[in-house]
DNA sequence: TGATGATCATAA
DNA sequence: TTATGATCATCA
């Protein structure tokens, strides 16, 4: 995150209920990238080329997300998850959404139930931002944030989705990101030559390319058509 | 063009 | 080093 995001002057307390929260969305939505940056006096990048977190970063800062730590939702007291979703021209989801790291030593010994990656898709504030490249990122606009829950439907997918992943991988220590209806696994890394290590209890070193969890744009535009919401 | 695989920046 | 925030870039 950039220093200057960190000398925000803001509202830094994180809001006490899911209507202030979403009052607070409503305070930014169809303003532009520019306008934010304004009213904080903050420079907007030229490009997201080498700055792809800046946006959310300021996001979170803007709504009062008491984030910065892993353990917990952003908006721990409301147990709620910041995410923007990037939309193209046609007002739909441009990119897949991370959701969060894939950590291959607890694989084995991890259930849907209390899996990281269910507590926060569990209930989570989405926030559409103008992505079209065409568009210089400080004329692009807030949307109409969505606070979403997973409907049955949606969460019986995304079980099913993981247990296939856990499956393949606990089988084969790894999976392609083709696997998964609404769920896929994919690298993420600083780049390609990470790896991580880890030791078998018979001694074999295995090396892993970090992945995470992923939604598809088909799933992510199914919640912002709000289909299956409540 | 869309999806897959790769990559960027920052913080603790 | 690994987590967070994501988007980039290439290939089919």
């Amino acid at each position: 995150m950039p220093e200057d995001i960190d000398q925000l002057m803001l509202p830094v307390t994180a809001p006490l209920s899911e209507e202030e929260l979403l009052r607070r969305c409503e305070l930014i939505t169809g303003k532009t990238v520019a306008q934010l940056a304004q009213q904080y006096n903050l420079p907007v990048p030229a490009d997201l080329r080498r700055h792809k977190g800046w946006l959310g970063n300021l996001l979170e800062r803007i709504l009062g997300a008491d984030a910065g730590n892993q353990a917990e939702p952003d908006f721990v007291a409301l147990g709620i998850e910041l995410k923007t979703i990037p939309l193209n021209s046609k007002g739909e989801p441009k990119e897949s959404t991370y959701v969060c790291t894939v950590n291959p030593r607890a694989v084995a010994e991890t259930h849907w139930q209390t899996c990281w990656l269910r507590r926060k898709l569990s209930k989570v504030l989405w926030l559409p931002l103008e992505a079209e490249n065409s568009i210089p990122l400080e004329e692009r606009y807030i949307g109409q944030a969505i606070l979403w829950q997973p409907s049955e439907h949606q969460e019986t997918v995304l079980h099913q989705d993981w247990e296939e992943l856990m499956e393949i991988m606990i089988a084969e220590g790894g999976v392609t990101a083709r696997l998964g209806r609404y769920l896929q696994i994919r690298p993420k890394a600083a780049h390609s030559r990470v790896t991580t290590r880890q030791v078998g209890h018979d001694g074999e070193v295995e090396l892993h390319h970090p992945c995470g969890f992923y939604l598809r744009t088909s799933f992510t535009q199914q919640i912002l058509s709000g289909k299956a919401c409540c």
